[in-house]
DNA sequence: TAATCAAGTTTGTGATCACAAAATTTGGTT
DNA sequence: AACCAAATTTTGTGATCACAAACTTGATTA
């Protein structure tokens, strides 16, 4: 079942390559892409990035216009409030699934993963803070096991990431403080309760920040 | 920000072909599709074929296999109850908020599609009574006016889709009874709890029936 | 100077081509 | 009759082509 062979597709190193784009707030609303545009800043024919943009735009990562034109949809308060109101519902859940399978040595590791993004914090790398940011919090909820909600929560990531970047980019990181300890902590107490109030806190914390922040945009 | 002409690009009217064969049970589980297949089957030539398997691969409704051949997901007893744990999680929220743009006309709308569907029921008529219960469903979950819990409740439906018709070809209809009016019922009452009961109870012994026959398959 | 419109360019779309990998058939051997 | 390797066909993939629709530009007019 698995793929043998471990050289990717070019179908398939471009999607990943958009998406991570996408994710981690290279890719910025509002600015028009086209096809052959990203197929040349990839090396590659439009053939797969038409494909890799069909496949994103299932995702609700990438918006086709009317005009035919792609580009990352454009974030309005409705709608930010619709992604907040989803995310509330289903990651707390993913992350109670998760606590049965997260051992000490997982524990070690979330742990060390926070320190990083710490780190990447306080020196202002916001692709460093975003990046541990989504392992902290996908490392957890991998561990659900459950490949159902958990692409329900990534289509949500890539819906919003881009908002995160452009919030960060005006306002900095300074503000932001580590919900994430209060987790781990929670872990090794092995407290259900206090752990998905804090994955929550977490959640409602930095929706809170971008939300307070959407008027400057 | 429409579409203005209305006249569907290729790609959209083959998208929407699939996802319909899919959703009402035309292509079942098991069985490997070709591209070139499916392009001669639908009057067109492989391109846009492909785009959209790659869109609804996006959507959790096909499966890519390594063997890089493409076929509707095979349902496991896991897979199963992940599907159904996150329809008990999004849909009642979908239908609450939903109510309050439920007025009169509505309701005598979902009872007429109420009546269709049991019309469709007592004589065994299978597409028509998933589509029927596709439409009550849906026209309740559009009205809540939120498409992105919409969309995540929509890729919930297009992979459940197959195999609740695989059950209803070995167990027919007979077996189902119509939780439908409970809720249409209850929407006249403006009983908001009643409503999200009726939702969550019609899911459940759907799912319940199709859970306790998949050892039939 | 600002608005308009016609040429020229760029772009998305759908079909086709070339090729390697996978499936299928074939034909010979045990 | 059962098996396996070679030959053949089918298939997915990525690139390219043809074309119409959308965008850009620049000259012309009010």
């Amino acid at each position: 079942m698995e793929q043998i062979n471990n050289t990717l597709t070019v179908n398939e190193s471009t999607y990943r390559a958009l998406r991570e784009k996408i994710l981690f707030g290279e890719m910025l609303p509002g600015r028009a892409f086209t096809l052959r545009g990203l197929a040349e800043s990839l090396g590659v024919s439009p053939t797969p990035v038409r494909e890799t943009v069909r496949r994103l735009t299932a995702e609700r990562a990438l918006n086709l216009k009317d005009n035919r034109r792609v580009s990352i949809p454009e974030m309005t308060e409705k709608r930010f409030q619709e992604i907040r109101h989803a995310r509330l519902i289903l990651e707390p859940e993913l992350a109670t699934l998760a606590m049965i399978n997260i051992d000490k040595k997982t524990i070690n590791l979330l742990i060390n993963i926070d320190k990083k993004t710490d780190t990447a914090l306080l020196k202002g790398d916001l692709e460093g803070y975003m990046r541990g940011n989504y392992d902290f919090h996908f490392t957890i909820y991998r561990l659900a096991n459950n490949s159902v909600l958990l692409s329900l929560v990534e289509s949500l990531w890539l819906q919003f990431g881009p908002y995160m970047r452009l919030v960060y980019n005006h306002l900095g990181t300074n503000s932001l403080d580590d919900q994430h300890r209060v987790a781990t902590r929670a872990l090794e107490n092995r407290d259900c309760i206090a752990f998905k109030i804090a994955i929550m806190e977490d959640l409602q914390q930095g929706m809170t920040f971008i939300g307070a922040s959407r008027t400057l945009l």
